[in-house]
DNA sequence: CCTTTAAATGCAACACGGTTGCATTTAAAA
DNA sequence: TTTTAAATGCAACCGTGTTGCATTTAAAGG
């Protein structure tokens, strides 16, 4: 399915930017940064870019990863949809060449504490990838 | 063990705001989100308060949490030594009074994927506290 | 107790991403 | 083609992170 189709079927209006954004993060299985997206799609406002991300992970389309210095990545989400926004997997960065890419989990993780109820769950692993080590 | 000899344990100088830091964490055993450590410590310039976080996470003294809008949340360190900075123990956010605590996890977790070599994870996770269920 | 010095602090300044308001443009429905 | 709600661009502000540098201070040594 193309990135226009995907975004009407979302009820999102087909724009420059949003498939430009799909065209971009689409082209790798690796999760990119948001410095540089926007290097990437310098052609438009970065308020358009902010509200644009915002839009599509609203959707269910992308969604975002946070490392330990707080830098946000983003990456299309292959495992959402409109109803079950959920992530079977964490996000590993790769502490020699910087990369962040999504991990598939073997199985659905269930934490539990006394009192607690529990909704979501974000993992975030460092190492080293199948290239560096 | 009082905070003075706390640090001069792990070799920084006792000074004013580094026992007020270690002080106001000690208060609770909830992470205190940034702005709040601010403005509980706002005698002190912002800068020295940056510095001086750095220094005590440097040492395993305390530990920092970001939840999904980047928001940082510390907390003191009761299972970190200088040479072994580790945490069994995920941070929990409470999406209804919005408190963030650490939780103990049962066993040290062990995630794998074929070709990376992991070094540490980090878990955060969203739901209700046992306040607010 | 006094001197010395490396470390800690305060201040200024800048970078960057998040965020909002508003005027203009545009996708797409009628 | 007209219409309109949505999307975009621009300006502006905020908070946090970060660095350089001059000043102050903790604490070691005499």
């Amino acid at each position: 399915m193309d990135a226009a189709t995907t975004l009407k079927k979302h009820d999102l209006k087909v724009t420059k930017i949003r498939l430009a954004i799909l065209d971009t993060l689409g082209k790798t299985e690796l999760a990119k940064p948001y410095a540089e997206l926007q290097a990437t799609l310098a052609e438009f406002d970065r308020t358009t870019l902010y509200r644009t991300l915002l839009a599509l992970m609203e959707k269910g389309l992308i969604h975002k990863a946070l490392e330990e210095n707080g830098e946000s990545y983003y990456a299309l989400c292959s495992d959402c949809s409109i109803e079950t926004h959920v992530h079977d997997h964490m996000h590993f960065k790769c502490t020699t060449c910087g990369v962040v890419q999504c991990i598939e989990l073997p199985k659905r993780l269930k934490f539990s504490a006394p009192g607690i109820h529990i909704d979501s769950i974000e993992i975030v692993a460092k190492g080293q990838c199948s290239n560096c080590n």
